[in-house]
DNA sequence: GCCGTTTTCGGCCCGACTGTTTTCAGTCG
């Protein structure tokens, strides 16, 4: 069983136990115990298993280490089982509505027999679930739209998309006459390929006006919270939006918090204690004595102090004895330990692109011509761009035939030499690697090229072992220089085709090819998870928008922020070379 | 269930908001 079944099935565990009224910490165990084994590698797992070594990893005790031996080797696990049989299986899909947790469940379920979301609608119906301690007649109507609106609440949206709307809210907050400072926190900060709901900070002088603008603004359909701190707004989209506004003291606090993935926090404060302090989005203060971290800076006693000397994210690091962690890393991956050591790599930014390799033009799929393209490369300042446009095969993207790349060949030529920009056209392909693992044009005329990216477009359906050979042909082929996005996928829509992405880094290490990351907002793949390691072990990757028109040039903005996920520093990234490197670069590849 | 240069037992991150209450439990992030 592969490591992922392994965590999943950990992570069900957690919440079984949860549904039975187990001890909470016990739930963390799993869940814990599920990102643990996420992250090794799964090679590191085996190895592990083998050796009967899993307890030395953090999180994985005896009875953890035990039960993923288990499944590791037998592909089941008796516990999991047994505990699964005994839970009504309708129970957790009732944890997806909105304000449901465990404890309700349970009494849902103990008090009321409900097993499935059909039960508690027609209990909803009847009036019995208002009738339950606990609940109400207010709950009880939450409980039926939160069903009702399950699938517009629940979804998440692109990153691209939740930027959209969240960049116009900053500005606005920024621009009252209250507002100090205003962020935007969250996952959209960290940079996240998907994004569930919005988080705006702001540092106010005043509340009320603030909150005025923020639940007033167009396009909100309902107001589904108000506090003293906090308000929480619903779009039409289905899109959810939290406006939190702090004391300008604690602002630093309050954004790091909001934005920190919830195991980057836990690990912030967990290092806080063991220093004696107890950090929260209020401060850091001792965590000794009675009291909370807010009381205590409310109080403005010494403690205070040390708060009021925290004014940004940097001196809260520092007050921890940490370098300063970009957004993109804070993910409980890794990003604490090596900002302990000093270790953060320098991670690489918009501005050091200097071209891009993947871009299509109207010669196939795409809606802006060729020197319209290259127009707007320049416009960004680019020092080149690479055509790459389909091959015959895609011929639902119009895929060019060989006369048709010849021709564009002739043509690129012709623009470069005509000097009329001073960015420079390379000419590429986006060649479709075949079923059976052939690339769609022959030697002759791939060796017209500057470069080939090499893409699967069809027969999705193989088996991970035949996917997986296809793609390492494609790898082993002279002519290729790079692999187009490695899964397929589509975001929110679509999932990649199966295939064993290890071996697939493995051998494009081996034969110096470069994998892509595709900065389509709807692909942004290989996934970012999967960089830092590979990138450690020589993997060379290109940031492609894979643009069809020339706006689609811009989508870099999100395969940069993937790559700083990915910890992806600008030597690793083939596009941030001056023109003449790539150019060797090819040319070298070519003389193979 | 995990963990320990204060601990092998007794802790385990912290606070806002809602709806139910009359001081708080549950949920969420």
């Amino acid at each position: 069983m592969t490591k992922n079944e392994i965590a999943e099935i950990l992570d069900e565990i957690g919440m079984l136990l949860e549904l039975q009224g187990e001890n909470p910490f016990k739930v963390r165990a799993y869940v814990a115990g599920a990102r643990a084994v996420e992250a090794m590698e799964g090679a590191d797992l085996a190895r592990l298993v083998e050796a009967g070594e899993l307890k030395s990893v953090k999180g994985i005790g005896d009875a953890l280490a035990l039960k993923i031996a288990e499944l590791h080797t037998t592909g089941r696990l008796g516990f999991y089982e047994k505990l699964k049989a005994s839970i009504a299986p309708g129970l957790l899909e009732l944890r997806e509505i909105p304000g449901v947790g465990p404890k309700k469940v349970r009494a849902l379920h103990t008090q009321l027999g409900v097993n499935s979301i059909a039960d508690l609608i027609a209990a909803c119906n009847d009036g019995r679930v208002a009738e339950l301690a606990g609940f109400g007649a207010k709950t009880q109507e939450k409980i039926l739209a939160g069903i009702r609106n399950r699938e517009a609440y629940g979804r998440r949206h692109l990153w691209w998309d939740a930027a959209e709307v969240a960049e116009p809210i900053v500005a606005g907050l920024r621009a009252l006459p209250q507002v100090r400072r205003a962020e935007a926190a969250g996952s959209l900060r960290r940079g996240l390929e998907t994004v569930g709901d919005l988080d705006f900070i702001v540092a106010a002088s005043d509340v009320g006006p603030v909150m005025d603008w923020f639940t007033g603004l167009a396009g909100v359909k309902e107001i589904t919270g108000r506090g003293e701190t906090k308000a929480s707004v619903r779009f039409e989209s289905g899109l959810q939006a939290d406006l939190r506004i702090v004391p300008e003291e604690q602002f630093a606090f309050a954004l790091h918090h909001f934005t920190g993935s919830k195991d980057h926090n836990v690990q912030m404060r967990q290092r806080a204690l063991a220093r004696g302090l107890s950090l929260s989005e209020w401060g850091l203060v001792p965590a000794e004595g009675e009291g909370t971290v807010k009381a205590k800076v409310e109080a403005g006693d010494a403690l205070r102090k040390k708060v009021a000397g925290v004014k940004t994210e940097a001196e809260l690091f520092a007050a921890l004895g940490l370098a300063f962690i970009p957004p993109e890393l804070r993910e409980g991956m890794g990003e604490i330990e090596a900002a302990e050591r000093g270790e953060l790599p320098r991670l690489v930014e918009a501005g050091d692109l200097r071209g891009a390799f993947h871009n299509h033009t109207t010669a196939s799929d795409g809606r802006n011509t060729l020197i319209e393209m290259v127009a707007a490369a320049e416009a960004l300042g680019w020092e080149y761009l690479g055509i790459a446009d389909h091959s015959k095969s895609s011929f639902q993207a119009n895929g060019l035939s060989e006369e048709r790349l010849l021709m564009q060949v002739a043509e690129i030529r012709k623009l470069n030499e005509s000097g009329r920009f001073k960015a420079q056209a390379f000419s590429g392909v986006e060649c479709d690697i075949l079923p059976d693992g052939r690339l769609d044009f022959d030697d002759a005329t791939l060796a017209q090229l500057d470069y080939v990216v090499a893409s699967v477009h069809n027969v999705f359906s193989q088996s991970e072992a035949v996917m997986t050979a296809r793609i390492l042909k494609a790898i082993e082929h002279p002519r290729t220089t790079m692999l187009g996005h490695l899964t397929g996928r589509l975001l929110l829509r679509r999932e990649g085709y199966q295939v064993d992405a290890a071996k697939v880094i493995d051998a494009a290490i081996a034969h110096g090819v470069v994998i892509e990351l595709n900065a389509s907002p709807w692909r942004l793949e290989l996934d970012w998870r999967l960089w830092k390691k590979a990138a450690e072990r020589g993997l060379l990757c290109a940031i492609n928008p894979d643009a069809h028109e020339t706006a689609g040039l811009e989508h870099v903005r999100a395969g940069v922020l993937a790559a700083r996920k990915g910890w992806l520093q600008r030597e690793q990234i083939l596009n941030t070379r001056p023109r003449a490197d790539v150019a060797a670069y090819f040319a070298a590849r070519r003389g193979r």
